[in-house]
DNA sequence: TTTTATTTTAACCATATGGTTGAAACATAA
DNA sequence: TTATGTTTCAACCATATGGTTAAAATAAAA
């Protein structure tokens, strides 16, 4: 390991994201190492040459996953605008962290669902502090009767529900609706146009207008 | 094995009821045959006395968590009714089984990820070809002006995406929203009440009324 | 060239795990 | 009682897998 932190290998990187194909798809005890070694076109002692077990490999793809969606989801959340803005932006923009990360949600949710507690104080300070005043933001306009009558909470879960779950869906809904890779890609490309105005016109009553 | 396949024996019940918490919980790969045994109370080798081995007991959890939701919900389309009413119904039916069997999606979704070709006759042949009659009935509607102005499929993707993804997402949200499990039951029970109109009310325009 | 870092090869170890077996204990029914 | 089915226990096997090591080949840097 010739190279610093900050400048890895490109082997190094390239075991990395063999690594992290093979996890997010088949999970930490679903994946083999050798199928990482494999994929990274190396052979098996490299992956600890360069780290040093699975459990350590696993675990800097497990944080680099959850770091590379999450603080930039909750930022745009974070930001002193107007609601009806916030949200637009807010679905368009995770809709693009998604789609460039498809298989992040699924990836974290199970191994979530394994072991509820693991994330629990990074969940509470990176996630649920930061999004209590966009949940005040929400209660307030609601008040004014600006809002759909539902709790905050329920809002956003059907707001984060229509963002995330077609990804967690796609083998289903690729089947029933017979669509090949392409044809669920324009799906999700239509989505991407058109969840932003649906939302927003879900959640926030339009006073005066025709 | 003294019963028939009908009755089965308690025991072998018990074993089944470990296997599916287990199994559900973990996975085919993170799943032990040793906890199986712990949490059904009896020891090893009678898991192999009951079920041949691991594939075989895990088969017949997965093949029964799907028999025992997926025609169920399936059935909610297929009726002969208006819009509105069947709408209405399927919200609150999908719920009513999902929350009876809330780790079923996720252990579905997760078991589907490693192989998304594995039940993909059963998909098109027990529910693609089954909504066909629900999606045109959405468009028929749709071209009358009386819906949403949304393709079908993607109606149907929002309607799915609401009523699930709060039962997979449920670690994060629990911790988020700061709520122990009675909250969260309680969460579930609200959006039970508010869900079907919620949706409804988004998908369906009503003409004339205030 | 000399030195250092990278990569391969191959063999190997330790462990967990799924799976098996046989004997014995127990219960139940014929 | 006899026979059959159920359950436990303990020991054990085979395998896959994660992990390690040593030696050599190769490449790159000094």
């Amino acid at each position: 390991m010739k190279e610093n932190k900050e400048e890895q290998s490109s082997t190094e990187l390239k075991i990395f994201e063999a690594a992290r194909e093979v996890f997010q798809a088949k999970g930490l005890e679903g994946a083999r190492m050798q199928e990482i070694a494999d994929k990274a076109e190396i052979n098996k002692s490299l992956l600890h040459y360069y780290y040093r077990s699975k459990d350590k490999l696993f675990e800097k793809v497990y944080q680099l996953s959850i770091i590379r969606v999450i603080p930039q989801i909750v930022s745009l959340l974070n930001q002193d605008l107007p609601l009806e803005y916030k949200l637009r932006n807010f679905v368009d923009k995770y809709l693009e962290i998604i789609i460039a990360n498809p298989d992040i949600p699924l990836f974290i949710l199970h191994e979530l669902n394994k072991n509820p507690t693991r994330l629990k104080t990074f969940m509470l300070n990176e996630v649920g502090k930061k999004i209590t005043p966009f949940l005040e933001q929400l209660r307030k306009e609601s008040r004014k009767g600006n809002t759909v009558d539902l709790p905050a909470e329920q809002i956003l879960v059907n707001i984060m529900s229509m963002i995330i779950f077609p990804f967690i869906g796609k083998p289903v809904f690729q089947t029933i609706f017979e669509m090949d890779d392409a044809a669920f890609e324009q799906f999700i490309y239509e989505r991407k146009k058109l969840l932003p105005d649906y939302i927003v016109n879900t959640v926030i009553k339009k006073t005066g207008g025709s």
